[in-house]
RNA sequence: UAAAGCAGCCGGAUAAUCGCGCUUUAUAUUAACUAUAGAGUGAGGAAAGUCCGUGCAUUCAAGGACAGUCCGCCGGAGAAACUCCGGACGGCGCAAGCCGGUGGAAAGUGCCACAGAAAUGAAGACUGCCGAUGGAAACUCUGUUUCACAGGCGAUGGUGCAACGGUGAGUUAAGAGCUUCACCGGAGGUAUCGAGAGAUACUUGCCAGGUAAACCCCGGACGAAUGCAAGAUUGACAGGAAGGCUUUAAAGGUGUCCGCCAACUUCCGGCUAAUCGCUAGAGAUUACAAGCAAUUGUAAUACCAGACAGAUGAUUAUCUUAAAACAGAACACGGCUUAUGAGCUGCUUUAUUCU
RNA sequence: GGCGACAUGGCCAAGUGGUAAGGCAGGAGCCUGCAAAGCUCUUAUCCCCCAGUUCGAAUCUGGGUGUCGCAU
């Protein structure tokens, strides 16, 4: 789990990040990035599977746990990429990255974050 | 040994590194927020489906009548329940055992397609069986056949899920539960046993479909509505509609009506943030006692998730044969139902073999 | 998390316990010089699935699956 300062909260965030509509997808990911920002301040993340991906809990829980898992490696190990030139970032599941074990989708999360 | 039945257990553990939620302590900061460090703690047997029942909260009412909803063998347990336990009866199984929404169809109404003479009304139209009497025919002339018909009968009709108890015999002109018989099924009565559901025995010819998971009748239970996104507090922002003089109609609240409440103001609607609600409980574990059991009582022990974009993850090692199945709390609890892995333990039944 | 509704041919759908209407689409034929229109015929043996009640279930009862909606 990545620290409180680095998440993304407010559903005005969210919807703002989804406007300004910068997709990229891999392997059944697919990553929003928001506005660049101007003034220094902590990108700000949110991992969302929605319940039309799986019915069950359990399976979207482990995916965003996943997805989170590798962030915040990436993020210690310092190769989020051009990550910190934006406000907010977002990270969609979906069912196809269900069956991904944790290898494949820190590889996946490393490939979306370069391509910014 | 094999095949079954029942009851129960487990639902990974330990360590290291990097991380997260909550509580708390310390330090920094005037304080809060926040940051750092330490300590404690952190998903299930179904957390699921939301199928029942409760607590809790708000609004209305606290009265009466009607309606409505639910339940339905007996006894017990339980806060209650489409709940549990013990029994009765019925069904299934060789058996251990399992399953059952199991009051009333003779209070009434409805429905019973097609087929069938007829589908509920105790009908006897029809098809039939018998044959007093009368007529006719032929002959072998005590009679036989045939026609009409008062009457007797309810056996015959093969359709249907179902045909007015069933099967066989007797009786008879023909026949029939026909207070004739045998066996069987049901119903009533009496006696005994049982707390009761009911059981057993004797007896009465008493025997007149099914459906109530159709309306309904009987007996019993229930304040209603809305669900923690209920709701309370604090702070900031900010409305909309109707009526207004009289009459009529309509208009607020509870299922309806009466009644009651509210009536110049009433009704509707909020938006945002924070805090509370929020977890000490019809609770958990252990022991003892009562009871066949469900369950109950007493004592001791500890406090054991509480988030709000929403916490349990990643990597490695060891153990186990292998670490897999179903699956993630969102106010809480009691049940039911459904999903599910590899096994283990105990008891019981049946079959076979050996002693 | 809570509350509610629905499921019938390829599509839209009716159906109060007794052989599952109708329209559109598809197929075949008639008509026509050829088409369109019109006419005739045809396509449901699992009425989302599994049980139960009943002589009989799309319909009644219980359980499950899926889809959609509400506060938003």
């Amino acid at each position: 789990m990545i620290p409180r300062k680095y998440r993304l909260k407010s559903p005005a965030a969210f919807s703002a990040t989804y406007r300004v509509n910068n997709l990229h997808r891999k392997n059944g990911i697919i990553l929003l990035a928001g506005m660049k920002k101007n003034k220094e301040i902590p990108t700000k993340v949110g991992f969302v599977v929605s319940k039309k991906t799986h019915k069950r809990a359990v399976k979207r829980n482990r995916l965003k746990r996943l997805m989170r898992e590798s962030y915040r490696l990436l993020l210690k190990e310092d190769r989020t990429g051009n990550a910190g030139e934006y406000i907010s970032l977002i990270f969609l599941g979906q069912s196809r990255a269900l069956e991904n074990d944790f290898k494949t989708t820190k590889q996946t999360i490393f490939e979306l974050l370069s391509e910014l």
